[in-house]
RNA sequence: GUGGCUGUAGCUUAGCGGUAAAGCACCGCUCUGUGGCAGCGGGGACCGAGGGUUCGAAUCCCUCCAGCCACCCCA
């Protein structure tokens, strides 16, 4: 066999373990987000990590290079073109199609959790396997939904822990009103076009509505006067759009109105937003990106197939919020529950009975640890020390023999030995106290 | 996919052409059945990988890989 390689040992790019240490920032934002989406009624819906290319292509579109450059995509041996799934809207909207869920009495509420994957050149808040909590609200067009659900992940946010959020909102019409939004940008650029950066300039092609959240100085400065969308808002779209801020108003959530927000993607219609962090200026590593981003889109679910279904949602990226706690020194409850009790051994005989005794303590909910693999006391009291568990118990030879055992506080170091057949109720009433 | 910076033990780092170091962590001894403190000792790194220059490379050069940052893009 060929000696094994280091670089071939090491996880993939952009792809990373969660190791134990960080497990109880994922259960403690999993749980948050399952009780509180629980709350507003949302479902739980799991779909697949592949799915068939054409689903992207058709719902990310051939609008930009997304799909050849950023997604995973292979040829299984069958011939199908598959693809790891580069976000959850689709998936989410291709379910409820394939699974006629627009016979369900509507809302249909839909949320998920797990990873997703894009081929990006990885950077601090964002890999190539990430992992989204995502929500999804189909059937109701009005603008109750939109608010609602960003006051559920504004919630959520805070309900973790993270202070300062700033939701940033903005209608992006819909393709009765945006064409013409989109023509009065063509017509402001045309004078101005050839001094706006190489950057906007393909953008003026390919994306125009990008060149809205340029940070270039110079085309910032060109853009002074750049036509406003609420200007182009059609009558529906604009009393949709007002009836959503009037909802944030009347739940009391802070809103920061933001012309330049906007969505590449021919689906998504009147409302987008997203959830930024506080920005500061010392942070060692300052997540300037959205936690969280959604928004409308009343016409994917035609567009995939389904009926016409009117829908809205968001997703929240998991690794980015965990950043942002771990930045904050929010603190986080402990996986596990610190062990009670140690119980440690000496010879073979004592060895034996301190197993069962481990497991006697186990059936009665209290947790006990301990290292059967060590012989010696000491290291057996250190390990105990070291975990900072309360009481040690320590079964020798002779108290093995006996039919006895030495209780130990660790803080004092008292020691008393008692019969075996008692320890479990004495150690459970001392721990009461 | 492009450019910049970085890569030495599990972690944090020193060394920057001449025998690979320190602190923390781990294991042990002082203390033969008693932890925390202290003292002493031990294991653990082919210096990210591969190649080149050189009598000699962690150190200089090239290629690759990875991380961070900035782009492209951002569903």
């Amino acid at each position: 066999m060929p000696k094994v390689k280091k670089q071939d040992m090491q996880s993939p790019k952009g792809m990373k373990d969660i190791l134990p240490a960080d497990q109880p920032y994922w259960q403690y934002i999993l749980k948050k987000a399952s009780a509180i989406l629980d709350d507003y009624s949302f479902h739980k819906i799991d779909t697949p990590i592949v799915e068939q290319t054409a689903l992207f292509l058709r719902s990310v579109g051939e609008s930009t290079d997304i799909v050849d450059k950023e997604m995973y995509n292979f040829k299984t041996k069958g011939g199908d073109e598959l693809s790891l799934r580069p976000e959850g809207t689709a998936s989410v909207v291709r379910a409820y199609i394939e699974n006629g869920m627009n016979v369900m009495p509507h809302p249909v509420q839909l949320w998920y959790f797990g990873p997703f994957f894009r081929h990006d050149n990885p950077q601090a808040g964002r890999y190539r396997q990430f992992h989204q909590i995502g929500a999804e609200s189909f059937g109701d067009e009005n603008a109750a939904t939109d608010a609602m659900l960003i006051f559920i992940a504004y919630k959520l946010l805070e309900s973790l822990g993270i202070k300062n959020l700033t939701v940033r909102i903005n209608s992006i019409g819909d393709s009765s009103c945006r064409p013409q939004y989109i023509k009065a940008l063509k017509d402001y650029y045309r004078n101005r076009g050839k001094k706006v950066c190489t950057k906007c300039k393909k953008r003026l092609k390919t994306n125009i509505l990008r060149v809205l959240d340029c940070e270039e100085e110079n085309c910032k400065e060109i853009a002074k006067d750049i036509p406003q969308i609420v200007d182009y808002l059609d009558d529906d779209c604009k009393a949709h759009f007002k009836n959503v801020l009037e909802f944030l108003d009347e739940v009391k959530l802070p809103y920061l109105l933001d012309s330049r927000l906007v969505r590449g993607l021919d689906y998504y219609s009147r409302t987008v937003f997203e959830i930024w962090p506080e920005e500061k200026e010392d942070a060692k590593n300052n997540l300037q990106m959205a936690l969280c981003s959604g928004g409308r889109y009343d016409k994917l679910v035609s567009l995939l197939g389904g009926p016409k279904t009117p829908a809205a949602g968001w997703a929240l990226g998991v690794e980015r919020v965990i950043l942002l706690l771990k930045e904050l020194e929010v603190s986080i409850p402990e996986h596990h529950a610190r062990p009670k009790v140690f119980i440690a051994q000496l010879g073979e005989l004592a060895k034996r009975k301190s197993l069962k005794l481990f497991e006697e303590f186990r059936k009665h909910g209290i947790l006990a640890k301990a290292s059967f693999g060590r012989d010696s006391i000491k290291s057996q009291l250190r390990i105990s020390n070291r975990w900072g568990i309360k009481y040690t118990l320590i079964m020798g030879q002779k108290e093995a023999l006996d039919g006895t055992v030495i209780l130990r506080e660790m803080d004092s170091g008292i020691q008393e030995t008692l019969a075996i057949d008692k320890i479990l109720d004495i150690v459970k009433q001392r721990l009461k106290k």
